[in-house]
This record gives C-alpha cells, sequence and structure tokens, in this order.
RNA sequence: GCGGGCGUGGCGAAAUUGGUAGACGCACUAGACUUAGGAUCUAGCGCCUUACGGCAUGGGGGUUCAAGUCCCUUCGCCCGCACCA
C-alpha cells in the first residue's frame, strides 16, 4: 500500500533540515515548557512506557505550535548512576563510554517514533559542561548554609558498599542490588532539606498537580502537629521531653518510652541499676534496621530502666521509664509519654509488661483514641471537644513552661554523599590547617578521573580514594596541601535541575542566563512516571525552592502542571521484564507496523493515568485505520467547504480539548467516527481530508504530512494553523428524539432541532408503539426536555 | 491501621449539569472477493426470549418522571504511607 518506514524517514529528515522543532529563547510568541522525564540510558534500550509518556507529550506540543505557541519540549539523559558503573567494572571500559554507547541507542529508537524534540538543547548530566553547573550549585547550598558534614547512621548497603538514603532502601532492600541494607556509622554530607518541609507542603497551592501527586507530597513530608513536654526524673536534674500529638490525654500516661539509642541513658548510666540488661537491649536493637524495627511489628520487646522513674507533670506521680525499638530516634524526640488507654501500641507494650492502664476519655474504646468526654483529668475533666482540650493542655503547659506546641516532620535531610565513582565530585577540599574549603568556581568542574578501576574500597571510601593524583591537591584558601572530598553526589542531584539547563543548554558563563529564565519562566507541563512524584519531584522542588531563596530563579515553584501516566503492562498483564518474556520492544513495532501506528496505538490503549496491558491486535486496529485514512484520498471530488459541516465543527471541538485534557483516547475515537463518515460517503472535499489529516497530524506526524502532500492539500501541516471550530456549527438540524413511557424507551423519531416543546409531546402521543403503553391509562404528566426526550408518566 | 483510587460486554474502554448504557476499537460469527489470506469489503455481535418484551453498570436499599452518574449501606480489587507518638 505505502511504505510507511520510508515515509517516516522522509518526514523525520524534513523536520531537521527545516529544524521544525527548535525552540527560539526571547520569541515574540506566547511560550509553553513540554517536559518528559529524562531517562535513565540503559543497556536494555527503549521502553514502550517511554514511549508512551513522550508520545503524549508530543501530541501536546504539536498541537500548542499549530496553536501558534513558541514551545520548548526538549529530551537529555539522566546518565550517572551505578548501573553504568556496574557495567564498566565488569569489563573494564570508561562508565562515559558505556553511556555514550547506550545514549545512541536510545537516541535512535525515539527519534525513529518521530517525537517533536529540539534536539539543540540535547546534554546529558554526565557531560562536564552539565555537571560543572550541579557542583556550582551545590557550593550553593554550601555556602548558605545547607550542606553540613555530620555522623548519621546510615542505611549501608554491603553489596554496593554504599550509604543509602531512606528513599532509596524503602523496604530495608538496597533499590538497585536487593540486598539487606544494615546500619552503619559514616560521615555523610547532607543538605538541610528539612528546613523546607512547611514550605514544599504550601508551595503545592501554587501548582496544578493532580490531587494524587499532591498528597503523595503530602505524605512523604508527612506532618504532624502537638506539642513538647518535659518530664522530669526523680532525684536528679534531667528531665525527659517528648514529643505528642495528643497532650491532652496526659493524664492518662502512665509510663514513658525511650528509644534505644536515646543519650539518656548514657547520661544517667550510674543511677540505672540494670544497666547491663540496657545494654544488652540496646545491642539487640542495633542489629536490626530500620526497617526491620518496624516490619516486625507483631510482638513488642523492650526493657524497663530500673532506677529512675519520670514524674508525670500533671497527675505528680512517679511513672517508669522503659526502652523499647518500637521509638524512633530519628522522629520527633526519641521518647513518648504512653497512655495505654487511648493507643494502640502503648496499650499493646502496657498489656504485655503489665503496667497501668488508666482512661481519661469516657466512651473511648479501648484501645483506640477517639473522641469523647474527659474523665480523670482535673483541667479537662467535663470538655468533650478534642481540639478544646489540646488547645487548654497546650496553653497550660506553656505557662508552665513545661514545654510548648511543636509541629514535627517525617521528612528529614537528604543524605547527599555516595561512595561511588559514577557521580558528580563534590567539590570540596580538606585542608589540615584551613578545614573545608569549596573548590574556587573557575577551577570548576572538579573532573572524573580517567582511570580503569572503579571498585569501591572494602572499608566503604569512594574508588575515587584510592587514586591519589586525583585526591591529592592545594588548599584553595592556603595553598597548603590538601585532599579532596572523595564522596559524589547522588543521582537525583543532576536531575533535580536539568529542566533549568534546557532553557539556556550551551550557556558557558552562567548555569541559565537571567533572560532565559525569565522568558521561559516555570515548566507547564510535566509527565513522568508514577515512581517519581514522589521523591524526585520532591527534590526538584526543594532545590528550586532554595535557588528562589538566594535569588537565582524567578519562581519558586518550577513546575506547574505535573501528570503522572500510568504503566504499560506486557500482554499477559504482568509488568514487563525479561525473565517473564513478555517486553515489547518500541523498535520492533515500527519496524513492523510503524511509528505512527506505534504511536497512535499507545495514545488509543485507554485511560492515560491508569495501567494498561499491551495487545498488538489492538495496535493492529489502529495500523488499519491509517490505511483506510490513505485511501480516502482516493475519493477527493472538486466541491470546496466541509460535506459534514456538524460532524466535522464537533470533531474539532472535541479532539481540540481533549488533547488538552489528556484523553488521548477519546480524541483518536471522534476522529475515526469522522473517518467512517468519509467513508459512507462517495466522494469528499479537499477540505474534509485536510482537516482530518490536521486533527490527526499530532498523532500520527508522518502519514498526514505523506497523504497532505500526495493531493496538493496545502502547506506541510506542521507549518500550518491549528483548525478552529464554530460553536453554532457543531449543533445537528436534526436529532433522535427519545419516546419514553414511564421512564422506558418505547420509541425513536428523527425530528428537527427547532421543534418546540409542545410539537414534540404530540409527536410523542401520535407514536404507535407509545400509545400501546398509554392505552387505556391515565396520564399523570409530560416531561419533555427537547433535543433530547418526552416521557409520559401513566398511571 | 491511615490516605487515595477503582469496580460497566469475551477484552481495552465511552457516556456534559441525572436524560437512548456499552460510542470507538479488539476478538468472535456469517457472507463477498480471491489460486491463497494472518489482506480487504459487507453484515451481525451485553444477557434471556421464536417474537412481543424482559433483565443488565460488584451486592442491597433510597431520592427522582428518569440513576453508571446523587444519598445510605455492604462486598471485592489496586496503589501510596505506616510501631511517626
Amino acid at each position: 500500500m505505502y511504505n510507511f518506514n520510508e515515509i517516516e524517514k522522509k518526514w523525520q529528515n524534513y523536520w531537521e533540515t527545516n529544524q521544525t522543532f527548535a525552540a527560539k529563547n526571547n520569541d515574540k510568541k506566547e511560550k509553553y515548557y513540554l517536559l518528559v522525564e529524562f531517562p535513565y540510558p540503559s543497556g536494555v534500550g527503549l521502553h514502550v512506557g517511554h514511549a508512551r509518556s513522550y508520545t503524549a507529550l508530543d501530541t501536546v506540543a504539536r498541537q500548542k505550535r499549530m496553536e501558534g505557541y513558541n514551545v520548548l519540549f526538549p529530551m537529555g539523559w539522566d546518565a550517572f548512576g551505578a548501573p553504568a558503573e556496574q557495567y564498566a567494572i565488569k569489563n573494564h571500559i570508561h562508565p562515559k563510554d558505556a553511556v555514550k554507547e547506550n545514549i545512541k541507542t536510545f537516541k535512535s529508537q525515539i527519534q525513529e517514533l518521530g517525537i517533536s524534540f529540539d534536539w539543540n538543547r540535547e546534554f546529558a548530566t554526565t557531560d562536564p559542561e552539565y555537571y560543572k553547573w550541579t557542583q556550582w550549585q551545590f557550593l550553593k547550598f554550601y555556602e548558605h548554609g545547607m550542606a553540613y558534614k555530620a555522623k548519621k547512621n546510615i542505611n549501608w548497603c554491603p553489596t554496593c558498599k554504599t550509604g543509602l538514603s531512606n528513599e532509596d532502601s524503602a523496604g530495608g532492600v538496597c533499590e538497585r542490588c536487593g540486598s539487606k541494607v544494615v546500619q552503619k556509622e559514616k560521615e555523610q554530607w547532607m543538605l538541610k532539606m528539612s528546613d523546607y518541609a512547611e514550605d514544599l507542603i504550601k508551595g503545592l497551592d501554587n501548582t496544578n498537580f493532580s490531587k494524587r501527586v499532591k498528597l503523595g507530597q503530602i505524605n512523604w513530608i508527612g506532618k504532624s502537629e502537638g506539642a513538647e513536654i518535659d518530664f522530669e526524673i526523680e532525684n536528679t536534674k534531667e528531665k525527659l521531653t517528648v514529643y505528642t500529638t495528643r497532650p491532652d490525654t496526659i493524664y492518662g500516661a502512665t509510663f514513658m518510652v525511650i528509644a534505644p539509642e536515646h543519650p539518656i541513658l548514657e547520661t544517667l548510666k550510674d543511677k540505672i541499676t540494670n544497666l547491663d540488661e540496657i545494654t544488652k537491649y540496646q545491642e539487640y536493637a542495633k542489629t536490626k534496621t530500620e526497617f526491620e524495627r518496624t516490619e516486625l511489628a507483631k510482638e513488642k520487646t523492650g526493657v524497663q530502666i530500673k532506677g529512675i522513674k519520670a514524674i508525670n507533670p500533671f497527675t505528680q506521680k512517679p511513672i517508669p521509664i522503659w526502652t523499647s525499638d518500637y521509638v524512633m530516634m530519628t522522629y520527633g524526640t526519641g521518647a513518648i509519654m504512653a497512655v495505654p488507654a487511648h493507643d494502640d501500641r502503648d496499650y499493646e507494650f502496657a498489656t504485655k509488661f503489665n503496667i497501668d492502664i488508666i482512661p481519661v476519655i469516657e466512651g473511648d474504646k479501648l484501645p483506640y483514641i477517639g473522641e469523647g468526654k474527659y474523665i480523670n483529668s482535673q483541667l479537662l475533666n467535663g470538655i468533650s471537644n478534642k481540639q478544646e482540650a489540646i488547645d487548654k493542655m497546650i496553653g497550660e503547659i506553656t505557662k508552665r513552661k513545661i514545654g510548648n506546641k511543636k509541629t514535627n516532620y517525617r521528612l528529614q535531610d537528604w543524605i547527599f554523599s555516595r561512595q561511588r565513582f559514577w557521580g558528580e565530585p563534590i567539590p570540596l577540599v580538606y585542608c589540615e590547617k584551613c578545614g573545608w574549603q569549596p573548590v574556587k568556581e573557575e577551577d570548576l568542574p572538579v573532573l572524573l578521573p580517567d582511570v580503569a578501576n572503579y571498585e569501591p574500597t572494602e572499608d566503604g571510601e569512594s574508588p575515587l580514594a584510592a587514586i591519589e593524583d586525583w585526591v591529592n591537591t592545594t588548599c584553595p584558601k592556603c595553598g597548603g596541601k590538601a585532599k579532596r572530598e572523595t564522596d559524589t553526589m547522588p543521582n537525583w542531584a543532576g536531575s533535580s535541575w536539568y529542566f533549568l539547563r534546557y532553557m539556556d543548554p550551551h550557556n558557558d558563563k552562567e548555569f541559565v542566563s537571567k533572560d532565559a529564565l525569565n522568558y521561559w519562566g516555570k515548566v507547564d507541563w510535566y509527565d513522568g512516571g508514577m515512581e517519581h512524584t514522589a521523591r524526585h519531584l520532591l527534590y526538584a522542588r526543594f532545590w528550586n525552592q532554595f535557588l528562589y531563596n538566594i535569588g537565582l530563579v524567578p519562581n519558586k515553584e518550577p513546575i506547574d502542571i505535573r501528570t503522572s501516566h500510568g504503566m504499560i503492562l506486557g500482554p499477559d498483564g504482568e509488568k514487563m521484564s525479561k525473565s517473564k518474556g513478555n517486553v515489547i520492544n518500541p523498535h520492533d513495532m515500527v519496524v513492523e507496523y510503524g511509528a505512527d501506528a506505534l504511536r497512535l496505538y499507545e495514545m488509543f490503549i485507554g485511560d492515560y493515568e491508569k495501567d494498561a496491558a499491551w495487545s498488538t491486535n489492538s495496535l493492529k486496529g489502529c495500523k488499519r485505520f491509517l490505511d483506510r485514512v490513505w485511501k480516502v484520498g482516493e475519493k477527493l471530488n472538486e466541491n470546496k467547504g466541509y460535506t459534514n459541516e456538524a460532524l466535522v465543527h464537533k470533531t474539532i471541538k472535541k479532539v481540540t480539548n481533549d488533547i488538552k485534557h489528556m484523553k488521548f483516547n477519546t480524541a483518536i475515537s471522534a476522529l475515526m467516527i469522522l473517518m467512517n463518515d468519509y467513508d459512507d460517503k462517495k466522494s469528499i472535499t479537499k477540505d474534509d481530508l485536510r482537516v482530518l489529516l490536521h486533527l490527526l497530524n499530532p498523532f500520527a506526524p508522518h502519514v498526514t504530512e505523506e497523504i497532505n502532500e500526495k493531493y496538493m492539500l496545502g502547506d506541510p501541516l506542521c507549518e500550518s494553523i491549528w483548525p478552529t471550530y464554530d460553536e453554532e456549527k457543531t449543533v445537528d438540524n436534526t436529532y433522535e428524539l427519545v419516546f419514553q413511557v414511564n421512564g422506558k424507551v418505547r420509541g425513536k423519531e428523527v425530528v428537527n432541532t427547532n421543534m418546540t416543546k409542545e410539537e414534540i409531546e404530540n409527536l410523542a402521543k401520535q407514536n404507535t408503539n407509545v400509545q400501546k403503553f398509554i392505552d387505556g391509562k391515565t396520564i399523570v404528566k409530560i416531561i419533555s426536555i427537547p433535543g433530547k426526550l418526552v416521557n409520559i408518566v401513566v398511571k
């Protein structure tokens, strides 16, 4: 019929030669910035899931351009990271060479899909020209006191020999190798992300993220409001500060629990009479990772700290102090007041160890914190409103100076060090005399050395530590001997600001020019995978908010709309994987059915935000549709205008709006309906064909251009104005009026749109089938809605 | 446990403010064309019924002339977070 591979290459060349998709900085046109997550160029090649996301925003990009926008739709490579390093270790080649190869494959696979990326702006996070600025921005964090080194009990992967963030070790296993994560104390560079917890929540109001994305962010930050309260320790000058969200239940606090790592155990060790037992328990807790401590939640363990007691500041009674690993040192103050009558966990603990339980809320079924009238609570007795009681109690502790209102966040500071080779070197130098010193700006980037050994050292130091030539340097301040920091940055660093660099990708004077930042502003629409809507998005927002606060970018929030596409599963409904043998390779589909058919199918597959199973048969259906569009050109007549005006205008309206709302599947269905209408006709006009091609062009950009050219219908579609519709013309002259009796359909008739209420009521009564159902009955009332139906209610 | 989402044919799914449930596509069936078809075209296609008609949007109840859509209740599935005090 036609050689789609040839046609596709032809138009891809045309676009490249004419620079059709090159975005212009400071153009007079209104800007629109579309962004898809740049891929990690793995050796496996492009996934049909990548194609889904790229095609979706490509469709939007192509429509926006035809609507007259200056569209920025860039692509690049997130190329630092462990897999390239592992590959390099195995094959003894430099990771940069491995990355180069993979990028080549990826790029050709993307290009054969005809995605309208502006390739002039392409870069990889591993380019020294790029990571120079990543390092430069790290130094900004450092200058502003936002980066600090701290001894942290970190999640440690014994296989990768590297520290992992909580996020990277979710579930107690290393994200990349699957090994069990253990705890290890290590000095790490940290970014003070927790300072931004509140701003990261508030900033969401200035975005148009979907609800589920916003909730994901809020969840991750984990805000909770409560109070800190001091409990004195009997016969000492020490006190224990607890964090609680329910200070109103303090009269029911019959014991305290502190984390096994709590420093007071050291401070008061002379008073503790069962120190051996405590030490033993501490050892036991240490062998468990944080994840295990939470996972093994079923059975509570703990030891009472003998020799000391705390005083409940409201009942004045001495209460026992326990240590248990169900209290985390990393959250709140590492100590809690336990209210077993109204908290599940405390209840479980108290029951197991036989501790007093005193209810303070009437009617609250144990052991759950509910609402009710307060009892056994002097100050609060009689109150039955929870918030009122909490406020009153916070007022009281503040007055007595034993505590204050306090907000806590689950979000912790960002562990920014990795003991790996293949990442951006942290641009700091340690001098015995001057301490940590930032590398001078003119000496950036701190380049990764060209060596052949990337194994981490046995003690867990970065491979860079073994490269003496590289490590030994001079102090930027005193000029004396100094050593470079050998930790590198996490993979998230480069992807936290790449969307800014696209605005001005070749600038060697600044990370981005002010002009470019002001012109392009925010990313208007950012699409990516659900798996990145929590962390990557949070890191990127944090990074940008910091840049905003120090005056480097014009918007506090970098992204307006964020959408997350569903996964494409294998034909068996399972996640695609080599081992299951259910992987669909987009390249194979392009070769066999063409890029246009693949694109169309991926957009037609179903709700964009939901997962969908692959079906090659459905892809064939889309190919069939394109073949019919190709063929319909054979019946062009010499008439002008639209043969079926109402349908055409309706279709323009539907497609235009559906693309904007990501309802790609129904947009395509509307185009199929239009095509079916053309098929039913003896002949169609050039205008008929041209408008169909135009609307279909964002989905199937190659074949539509080819048909347009073949029948000389006008300028290339990509250089033409998007069709507009006339609302008045979307209305048909006639419609099918429905007759109902008691809400059941009893007849239909095609009638004129301008018929009155009375006229259609009469038609209904005259309908023979309707008469059968109202005969001999009394008409109670008639509901008639012109344009829709007449419903006769009878008794 | 908390938060969010979903439940419609054999399958993927559509259905403005409540107004013809199943658009569009896949699969399937029958027929046409053909040396051939895994190409193309025509017709059919929720379930029950020969038909008239009846029953159908996870189940039950309600509001309404009219409910996939609104309200109550119940069951099932998916995702995120989770001893967070």
